[in-house]
DNA sequence: AAATCGTTCAACCGCCATTCC
DNA sequence: GGGAATGGCGGTTGAACGATT
């Protein structure tokens, strides 16, 4: 064993000895990080579990790892990013969504973890602020399919892509999106052969000419093709949209075996909101309970109110930036008229039966298009914003109204 | 000065893929 | 082939700190 640092062993950890040591959590002591380089020093790195057993360090392997890996590796740069790294990172985050450990083998001297929580607190702040995450020369970039390529080994993703073909297999899995994206679900939907069908399926007008008015483009990739889902970010362009389906149907059954599906209650969901804020502005509350009720007190079932006001948290995400976030989302589903839902549902029901919560029979976006239209009479733009907002300020969100995204 | 709020950052957790036996 | 061990990754949490009220 290596007592590298002259550090306390115990440290204040019990130590059940060989075999029965309480593995040690929270901040690193300095005597710690004297061991454990000393210990790198002499092995090297990996085969990180053997560090608890040669040296006092009551650390699991992991533990090592990622001390070593974030804080005691050489030519680690610590302090604030430049401006340079900065856009880097907003430029590879464009490309390769939350890829942090990509990302961070294009920043010499940058862990993941920094760019993780770089981006998340950038993240939080832009969203709070109803800015677009991406400037609009990086968004640019994407247009004109010239994405970024600081090296080599950095996939290029020609995007945008002509969608793959929906309601097939799966080819692959995406490793993380998925799981946090339908963790509400019991049964996993399928999807279509890419994540990317989760972005294809935000809504219609973000990805057509054609709705909203012309004066709104969106070319932000966190609503367009992208190739990976930021999981923490689409939440909202998947996940919710199927626990709608699931509230719609109301019948607990999750059968939702369709990419579209998601599609299409995604794009419901923009409409509603849309739909809610006119409603409101129009017409004296009445309740409707569209929230989870008491019992359900399971992260499933609360994903529907939850999903609202997770689209007003999210502003620079959900493009309703409008809107009031958190609370009063909810309030204002609440405040919806049940003839409003039932033209929703009706709406969803010629579209591909979303209202009884069944698999779509949607099988090509062009309907969802044509459904936008469809709405967009039902609940037309407001041409004047500022008579509207005089009459409510909620309905001062309306697509023309919305800020720019990109 | 105290309380509250927001931000930052380090660390942990769970999942997955790979390797080893 | 299968299970265990290991490493990597992304998401999340919570403490520390500063700013604001």
């Amino acid at each position: 064993m290596i007592l590298y640092g002259g550090g306390a062993p115990n440290d204040g950890v019990p130590d059940g000895g060989e075999g029965g040591v309480v593995l040690k959590k929270g901040p690193w002591t300095a005597a710690e990080d004297e061991t454990l380089a000393a210990y790198v020093r002499e092995y090297g790195e990996g085969n990180w579990n053997a560090v608890q057993k040669k040296t006092w360090l009551a650390r699991c392997g992991k533990s090592c790892r990622l001390r070593w890996a974030n804080h005691l590796r050489p030519n680690l740069r610590k302090g604030s990013f430049t401006a340079d790294e900065e856009r880097l990172i907003i430029q590879l985050h464009s490309q390769l969504g939350n890829k942090w450990a990509r990302m961070a083998a294009q920043l010499p001297g940058r862990t993941d973890n920094e760019i993780k929580n770089f981006w998340n607190t950038r993240l939080k702040r832009f969203q709070r602020q109803g800015l677009p995450l991406y400037p609009p020369d990086i968004t640019q970039n994407y247009h004109h399919q010239q994405p970024y390529t600081p090296s080599s080994d950095l996939p290029v993703f020609a995007f945008p892509q002509p969608p793959p073909p929906l309601l097939q297999p799966p080819t692959l899995r995406p490793k993380r999106c998925y799981e946090t994206a339908f963790s509400c679900l019991s049964t996993k939907p399928s999807y279509a052969s890419s994540p990317t069908n989760f972005l294809v399926s935000s809504p219609t007008f973000l990805h057509t000419n054609s709705y909203p008015p012309s004066s709104y483009q969106c070319t932000n990739p966190v609503y367009s093709v992208k190739p990976e889902l930021p999981s923490n970010q689409i939440p909202y362009s998947a996940s919710l949209g199927v626990s709608q389906v699931s509230n719609f149907s109301d019948n607990g059954n999750h059968n939702l075996d369709s990419g579209l599906q998601i599609s299409t209650c995604q794009l419901l969901e923009d409409l509603m909101e849309e739909a809610e804020a006119l409603a409101d502005s129009y017409r004296a509350p009445k309740r409707r309970h569209l929230e989870a009720t008491p019992e359900d007190n399971d992260t499933n079932n609360n994903f529907f109110s939850g999903s609202f006001r997770h689209c007003g948290s999210s502003n620079s995400q959900c493009s309703l930036q409008g809107l009031k976030p958190k609370e009063e989302d909810s309030l204002q589903m609440n405040t919806m008229q049940d003839e409003d839902i039932a033209k929703l549902l009706d709406w969803g029901s010629e579209s591909g039966e979303i209202s009884n919560g069944q698999s779509s029979v949607i099988t090509t976006e062009e309907n969802l298009v044509l459904d936008s239209h469809q709405f967009a009479l039902l609940f037309p733009a407001d041409e004047d914003n500022n008579n509207n907002t005089n009459k409510n300020p909620r309905v001062s969100c309306s697509w023309d109204n919305l800020p720019e995204i990109c």
